[in-house]
DNA sequence: GAGGCATCAGCGTA
DNA sequence: CTACGCTGATGCCT
């Protein structure tokens, strides 16, 4: 059952995971940035002497994104560089509308970036905020991302407490309240419109609510589908759309993944929509020849509003007309045009979405199952690189193999819900065992790291359906295993994964403790070991804080190392395959749930953001001791952040 | 019982 | 200040 031979014959070797012949990258500091403390409420935290909040971003003129960056000029070549406009971008672009120096304000934006301070200082005094804890960083990529991991912490956060209350009265949008708080504290990217690619956002980043659209700079208003700011050209001014979301519900189908049409805005059943705002801008767009960016959507029925907002790049409106709706009353029409040769964005949607419907159309697969039907879904093993014919046999397994029966000596906590366990029932034990709240979201969430997680076990009298039962049911994902440019075999997965949801869990067979420099373990580059928590882990929890709330526990000592090894060189499961990353995008997690040894928790795999579908899944695995520096390992990560080695 | 429709609170921006 | 919108959650209706 779990046990079952996997008969691939490799043809050579299992490939370098970690080869040594490659390009030193360059160390940065592990941790990154120092963190710094902003009191909202404090006399000095609109001081402009004090650092800037984050995200603090590059603000010299060779880093500083420029606003003319989305062309290839058209007809109107030059246009968007006038000088007056850059200058006004890179204001607006510097990012922080609260810390910036007394210079911005002899600017055109000074009196609203005067208004918003004092709307800051309204806000935050009400809505009593206290410390953010932030850290500074320079790199746009990785300064959205923080941004949209705060906003989720503080989402996953206020959700539970919703959810843990027994009226349903108080705020039923924990997306727009904590999109909120991060707004009014300045915790965004890419401050002010711009035309062009919105710097730290990719071609293929997924947002599950439209608010992480208004956060990372991509699409400012929260509800509409345009997004349209007045640039100046060279014969004079002119309001253009930066942006569009597609939210497919004017049923926008088109077999092109080159080409959108896009309904107008305003307008109903029983009125004309007006040339006027969005559409006008649209119009305007189509004039000047400029790129517009592209938020399309796609179905998901894995999150409650059933749709994930993906980033497609730029597009160009090349036409437009009037069409009678279904009622009669006009609609525009805008034909959209995708800028050629950027990187796939909806088209990888479209291709998966083929693979799902006829496996067969997916090229080069080894096989089409690597779990041999073990998993609840297949994983694909491909290889779209060499010749390579798969990674060197192991047993696939979805269980943990102990070396010895586990001591039970204290029973595992268990509850005595009749149904499902909730999150606001005093009553229910293993809420009392996880400190008073469930660690899952309804949705099937994690909430916030911590130190040990205990689910309902088979002693407990609620239902399998109960919500703290989730990662004791195994993975729920799409996955393929496929070879990687340089790191050997990677792991990836066809579904879209969404911040906080459970992946996979680490299995293999534990191995005990052996002596420092044990020849078999220098062999062994599958041995999972608990170092303690990588930095972005840590702050994975930060959500009360940006309330001024208690934070939960997050010293690295209570996440911190195990005695605990397991190896996954005999036998594993997919996790074996999942390369480090110094930016990672899974984290680990401990877990109990059919057994009580707090000394062998299972370790549970989660995701830390967003991961659209077809990027590769890593983690940290942490630094190893310098007693162990022989193990250490030439990291090719290729994150800004890298730390260069990894043990 | 799934899915379509109406309703409503809520947001940033013009 | 107010109005607007390719939201998102909920409840009621087929």
């Amino acid at each position: 059952m779990d046990s079952e031979l996997l008969d691939v014959q490799p043809l050579r070797t299992l490939a370098p995971m970690f080869p040594s012949s490659s390009v030193v990258e360059t160390f940065s500091v592990p941790g990154g940035g120092p963190f710094i403390y902003v009191r909202p409420s404090g006399p000095n935290f609109l001081s402009p002497a004090l650092p800037p909040p984050f995200p603090s971003f590059p603000t010299t003129p060779q880093q500083a994104p420029s606003i003319d960056n989305h062309h290839e000029p058209v007809a109107m070549s030059g246009h968007a560089s006038a000088s007056g406009r850059q200058v006004k971008g890179r204001m607006r672009v510097s990012g922080h509308k609260i810390g910036t120096s007394g210079t911005d304000t002899s600017s055109a934006g000074s009196s609203k970036v005067k208004q918003s301070r004092k709307q800051l200082q309204q806000r935050t005094r009400t809505h009593g905020i206290g410390p953010a804890l932030v850290p500074s960083c320079q790199d746009p990529r990785e300064s959205a991302e923080i941004v949209l991991m705060a906003f989720d912490a503080l989402r996953r956060w206020l959700l539970q407490q919703e959810e843990a209350k027994e009226g349903k009265d108080g705020n039923r949008r924990p997306d727009l309240k904590a999109g909120n708080v991060l707004m009014t504290n300045g915790l965004r990217a890419n401050m002010g419109k711009r035309m062009g690619p919105a710097p730290g956002v990719e071609i293929g980043d997924i947002f599950y609510f439209r608010i992480e659209l208004c956060l990372v700079g991509l699409h400012a208003p929260t509800m509409g589908g345009i997004d349209y700011m007045t640039s100046r050209f060279g014969d004079g001014d002119d309001t253009v759309a930066v942006s569009v979301v597609s939210a497919g519900v004017y049923e926008n189908e088109e077999g092109d993944a080159d080409v959108l049409i896009y309904s107008g805005q305003g307008g109903n059943s029983y009125v004309d929509q007006k040339l006027e705002k969005g559409n006008l801008a649209l119009e305007r767009s189509l004039h000047r020849g400029v790129y517009v960016r592209v938020v399309r959507s796609a179905k998901d029925c894995s999150c409650p509003t059933g749709k994930i907002y993906i980033y497609d790049g730029l597009y160009k409106v090349e036409e437009s007309w009037v069409v009678k709706g279904k009622t009669g009353y006009n609609v525009f029409k805008y034909k959209l045009l995708r800028k050629p040769e950027q990187p796939d964005g909806i088209a990888t949607w479209k291709k998966i979405q083929k693979w799902k419907d006829n496996p067969g159309a997916r090229g080069r697969i080894i096989l089409p199952d690597l779990s041999s039907g073990i998993e609840n879904l297949p994983v694909f093993l491909v290889n779209e690189v060499d010749d390579e014919k798969g990674p060197s046999h192991f047993e696939y397994v979805t269980k943990v193999k102990y070396p010895r029966p586990l001591s039970s000596h204290k029973p595992l906590e268990c509850c005595r819900c009749p149904t499902a366990c909730l999150p606001g029932d005093a009553d229910c034990a293993c809420v009392h065992a996880n400190g008073g709240n469930l660690p899952y979201s309804s949705g099937g969430i994690l909430v916030s790291r911590k130190p040990l997680i205990y689910e309902c076990g088979a002693s407990c009298s609620c239902s399998t359906n109960c919500r703290n039962r989730l990662t004791q049911k195994g993975t729920a994902i799409r996955f393929e295993v496929f070879k990687t440019t340089n790191k050997g075999w990677g792991l990836r997965s066809l579904d879209p994964i969404r911040a906080g949801t459970f992946i996979c869990e680490y299995t293999g067979e534990i191995v005990e403790e052996v002596g420092l420099g044990n020849d078999d373990a220098e062999e062994d580059h599958y041995i999972f070991q608990a170092a303690g928590a990588d930095d972005k882990a840590l702050k994975w929890n930060y959500g009360p804080e940006l309330l001024g709330e208690p934070s939960v526990d997050n010293s690295s000592e209570s996440f911190g190392s195990l005695a605990l090894r397991i190896s996954a060189k005999k036998m594993g499961n997919v996790s074996r395959f999942m390369n480090h990353g110094c930016s990672p995008n899974v984290l680990w997690q401990r877990v109990l749930h059919d057994h009580s040894d707090e000394g062998y928790p299972h370790v549970m795999f989660f995701a830390i953001k967003h991961i659209p579908p077809m990027t590769e899944l890593t983690y940290d695995y942490g630094l190893s001791g310098g007693d162990r520096s022989h193990m250490e390992k030439q990291c090719l990560c290729g994150s800004p952040k890298c730390r260069g080695r990894f043990g």
